[in-house]
This record gives C-alpha cells, structure tokens and sequence, in this order.
DNA sequence: TATTGTTATACTCTATAACTATA
DNA sequence: TATAGTTATAGAGTATAACAATA
C-alpha cells in the first residue's frame, strides 16, 4: 500500500491532499477568469465593496501592489471591474465590480459551491456540517491575510 | 466585520485558512533544510525505502525529474542523502538516506507534530480527534500524487 | 516627506529540449 | 527504440527599484 501507516496521525498530509483536491476542481471552475483563482477574489472583494483602493485590496489578498496591477488591467480589459477616481483621494482608485462582473461572479459561486458538495460526498451529511463547523473555527482563530489563494503559494514549495 | 457572513458555508475558505496557518509553521520548521517542504519529502520517502529511484520519487512527489535533481544535489551536497548505483539498472540511481539525514528527519518530525499540535489548540481533545479522522477520510478517498507540497503550489495562484 | 499607482527590470522557480549512458 | 539522469535554456510568476502624481 502506498498511504502510510500513521495516516490518521499526519495531519498536516490529510490537510494538504484534501486542499489541494478541493483545488483542482475550483481551479477548473475559475479557468476562463482573468487571473484566475486570484481574480475571483477580487471580484469577491469588489462585490463586496470592501477595500477600496488597489493597495488595500493587494494586502488583503496577500499579494504585492505591482501584481495588483497587472492583475486588475486583465479584469478591466475582460470589463469585469473598474478603476474609479477615488474623490476623497485623487491618487487612488476604488475599484468597482461591473454588472457583467457581478453576474460571472454570481455563477462561479454557484458553480463552486457544487464542487465543495462533491469534495464532500465521501463523508455522510451531518459529518459533513462537523467539518464545515470545525473547519471554520480553526480558521477564524489564525491569523494573517484573508484569502485562500496563497495557501496555494506556499503549498507549492512542499 | 473582516470574515464574510457566511463563514461556516464557505469551505473553501475554511481550508485555505486552516492549511496555510499550518504551512506557514511548517515551512520555519523546515525553514534551514535543503530543498525546504520538498527536501522534507524526500527525506521521509528516502526513510521509509519505498521508491527507489528519483523518477519514481520525482512522480510520487509530483514534481519534474529535472527539479528532482537540482533537489538532491543539494540534499547529497548536505549529506542528509546518497545516490547509489542501482545493480540491477544501471541508468537508475537509488536514493538511501544516511545517518545524519535520519537525525534530521527524526528531529523534524518532532517538530512538526508538535506545529501540528499548537494548530488544533483552538479545538476541545475531543474535536481533534474528529477533525483528524474525517480529513483522513476525505484525504484518502482523493486521488492524485500522494504528496502535500503540490497544494501549495496550486494555492499561490489563488 | 510619505503614499498610490505604474512601469521596467531582475530574480526565482519550473518546464522543455537536447544530450549521455544504459537497456 | 526507449528509459534514467543530467545539463542548458526558455518560460511563467513574483518582487525590487525608479518614477509620476498627489497628499
């Protein structure tokens, strides 16, 4: 067998296979978006109209400014997001979600919420609430930035 | 508020969270090792004998045979493991861990269970215990390359 | 003087292709 | 002809540095 012996003791291999699962499939999901995984994130963020400007929106994904940039000129260009004079500031720019950003946004949700049900069957309905439940606890106590995307960094260099 | 309103619906938050909280605490560990997460690997992979050769540790760890080498050259030059001519095949090199590589390896894992311990703190005994054992499942049940660095790969390009 | 955003450049990591030696 | 391993090279992706506009 290829597993190793102390499968229910190694977390940190549990965690990681099952991430990177749920990866691949919502990674297929957000394939045709601008940026990928990344890129859905800042749709989220703009939908949600949070953080403003570009720089606070880089810091809540985790990335730096300069890929920021390149970033959002691939959503702009795709007239998913926009870049708007920020009144209160005339250096920087708030970033907007379009109409047709927020319908391509609308679908992907769904579309990814049909993957975690799928990343879920294995394990019976009310297993399945358990995990969601403790999941989330875990991740609200941990710190640093809010997004899922640069777990995907640094797993790459396991 | 930070977290979005529907945290215990977002799994695929959840899991990024939870599994980059615990990258990052892994990678310190192996921070000063050769290679880092993937160094680690092999070290485990080289310990328990399995597969022999670097392309069949190459494929079992999901990176490129050319990547393998650069790895073990860096691995050999720290002594931690040795190429061996493989008698029965004599294009193939067996990869055997030595003495201090097995020190090393013994530490590190000390140390990682011990990271793996400080992440679960948040949780009663009891729900650790569950949270093990239902990513297990899950973990088991996935398919793909059995290692756990790949998903931080995929994870950066969230 | 500090900050937002952009651009150009350098660096890191990975994969592709070509090569040697074995099979 | 195909395979294990190495090397050189090219390609993505990221960060650093310099810059313009504004605070």
């Amino acid at each position: 067998m290829s597993t190793p012996q102390h499968v229910e003791a190694d977390l940190g291999w549990a965690l990681g296979r099952v991430t990177r699962a749920h990866l691949r499939t919502a990674e297929l999901v957000v394939a045709g978006l601008p940026g990928g995984p990344r890129g859905y994130q800042v749709l989220v963020e703009a939908a949600r109209g949070g953080p403003g400007n570009q720089l606070a929106l880089a810091q809540k994904l985790g990335v730096d400014r300069t890929v920021m940039t390149y970033l959002l000129d691939e959503l702009e260009r795709a007239e998913l997001v926009r870049r708007q004079p920020d009144p209160a500031d005339r250096r920087a720019r708030q970033i907007v979600i379009t109409e047709v950003g927020r319908e391509r946004l609308c679908e992907l949700e769904r579309k990814l919420r049909g993957a975690e049900e799928e990343l879920l069957r294995p394990l019976e309905p009310a297993e399945r609430v358990t995990l969601r439940a403790l999941l989330a606890r875990l991740a609200t106590d941990a710190g640093g930035p809010s997004d899922a995307c640069q777990v995907a960094e640094e797993l790459k260099r396991c």
